[in-house]
DNA sequence: CTGAAAGCGCTTACAG
DNA sequence: CTGAAAGCGCTTACAG
């Protein structure tokens, strides 16, 4: 025959019920030995392939999973979305993906656009959090990265990772350092300054004082490489001797504009990141900078979804420093102008 | 009612049977404008909103494209991605992602998988072109950037887009000039070699001849690195003067090369990429490549994908020179050695 | 353990 | 132009 064989091509096949046919199909309902393994030959001899379509329309329910993004082309969102197919798929689940460009109107309507579709569950990197749409759904929702709504977030611990890196300036010496922030509005450009600060007010506290630094800026090259240029365009002595950003893509602008200003990376100025897209390790100088785990954040991402109840609580893990060559001692003592938040 | 309204429902609301609300819907078959206006008033009174899992199994046709890359996380797939997913949007149309991992199996697989979700039409763009499978489909199928099976292909105008940066190395006066090739295994690969040594042949037989030597590697930064480095490696008179990459990546690899062994771009060293990724405007200096047209690609690919009958010619898009800061011209004549191919 | 039958929510010939 | 009805290919109570 030219059109797919169905279950009652099977069953015809095999001598059973359609209703056999789908048991053996699910696994799950017990079937006798013998029947099964007639099924299971018809099935093989007609190369039968369920129709997902009409198990769908039956149950209300696929092994889809939609995947909404800010934006692919970021590299972290990139590197965050080529996990989650792959746990998806450890899982026996497909990925439907879907760019929000920053925009909630389209964030929403890429959720509908899948609810209509009856995905089994929806993973969301938010654009950016707010008051956040209350559709109670069938299907569940879990943010990674960056808070949805009021939905479960998976997300690296940014604050204890952020708090790492202050450290790690710290013990080289940094007694000026500037720390350039995320969007305010984002959860996880708050955590991480707040990581960030909070560490490095500690450290003042406890030993020298840190004269510190504040800006924002979105995540992006560009943002960091505006903010570092009007940094560095002071005179040496009241420039920071590090520059922590909240993205290795602000990271990398920084760098280009050390560059472009003829600052010597790392000796006259450490600069690190956050991330670890796989361009922080092919820049020049190496970028340090905190590991976020995308591959761990993912599959737990994924795993809350398809949990029965689906999980409710939010998940933090923790990120790791990666020290490369962007970061390094502080070149010599300089006078301390107080301690500035 | 708690439940998703349905065309029955509606029917119900509006007083009509569920075929006219289906006309309606559908938007083709002429319905009287009382009874259109009546079952628009029910579709919104009620939040009605159609569900694509039945239409889908009544007519083995959805709005779903599918869409194959060999990695995600290459910023050029992740460009491509993109622009498919905003045509696909742009034409009503949502994606469904799948990475092949550069795996002829997973490939076919994920092939198998969308099939299996009557999805309108799949684009897939190669892992490495090679016999290819030859499923006849009812599916439309599409090859971008790199060949699949025999499917019509959308994609740069690869050789073209090679012969105008030759053009540009060979006016700004190199003549010793060292060409990074992508896997002979890819179209791509074969195609901008092709285009970039048959224009140099060219310019050597029309002009002062070039000494062209060819390198193979992976689209990858480490093979543009691998490769630059041995290449440079040598004492200064024998090293090229410019480097062509058959891929951004390969380029950014080889300014790592360059920049470990302290050899200036682009005073001593011209190198020059292909695709035009963002980070090409971002590394230090700004590289000189050629720019895919990702948005026309996708454009392109989905309007072929969607045409009744589908489209079964290839397309070929002129690419175009992006001159930066990593070419200029030759640093001071040197002895040529002959020309090599 | 297995079969017969209903039904998921649509679309579309078929009549009228 | 509109309605009644069949049917897309499954799954799952319901009987037995």
């Amino acid at each position: 025959m030219s059109r797919m064989p169905t279950v009652k091509d099977v069953a015809e096949h095999a001598g059973v019920s359609v209703g056999t046919v789908s048991r053996v199909l699910s696994g799950e309902a017990a079937v006798k030995t013998m029947l099964r393994e007639k099924v299971n030959d018809a099935i093989s001899a007609l190369g039968y392939r369920p129709n997902v379509t009409a198990r769908a329309l039956r149950t209300s329910r696929t092994d889809v999973i939609g995947l909404i993004v800010p934006d692919i082309t970021n590299p972290f969102f990139a590197q965050l979305a080529a996990s989650v197919e792959r746990a998806a798929l450890e899982r026996g689940h497909s990925l439907m993906l879907a760019s929000s460009h920053d925009d909630r109107g389209a964030e929403q309507s890429h959720v509908l656009a899948f609810l209509d579709r009856s995905v089994r569950g929806i993973i969301v990197v938010a654009s950016s959090d707010g008051p956040g749409l209350h559709l109670e759904t069938a299907v569940p929702v879990i943010s990674l990265d960056r808070r949805f709504g009021a939905f479960p977030l998976v997300s690296t611990n940014h604050a204890q990772a952020a708090a790492l890196m202050a450290d790690h300036l710290y013990e080289l010496g940094h007694r000026h350092i500037a720390y350039i922030a995320g969007p305010p509005d984002t959860e996880a450009g708050r955590m991480r300054k707040e990581g960030f600060v909070g560490r490095i007010d500690r450290c003042g506290k406890k030993g020298e004082p840190v004269e510190l630094e504040l800006a924002y800026g979105k995540f992006d090259y560009e943002s960091g490489e505006r903010i570092a240029r009007d940094l560095l365009s002071r005179p040496p002595q009241d420039r920071p001797t590090a520059i922590a950003a909240a993205s290795d893509q602000q990271a990398i602008g920084a760098l280009r504009a050390a560059r472009d200003l003829k600052i010597d990376v790392p000796r006259k100025l450490s600069v690190t990141g956050f991330d670890d897209i796989s361009l922080a390790n092919l820049v020049v100088p190496r970028l340090t900078t905190i590991r976020q785990p995308a591959d761990t954040l993912a599959r737990r991402a994924v795993a809350l979804l398809l949990e029965e109840p689906p999980g409710k609580a939010d998940e933090m893990i923790d990120g790791s420093l990666i020290v490369r060559g962007s970061s390094g001692p502080r070149a010599q003592p300089k006078a301390v102008a107080g301690h500035k938040n």
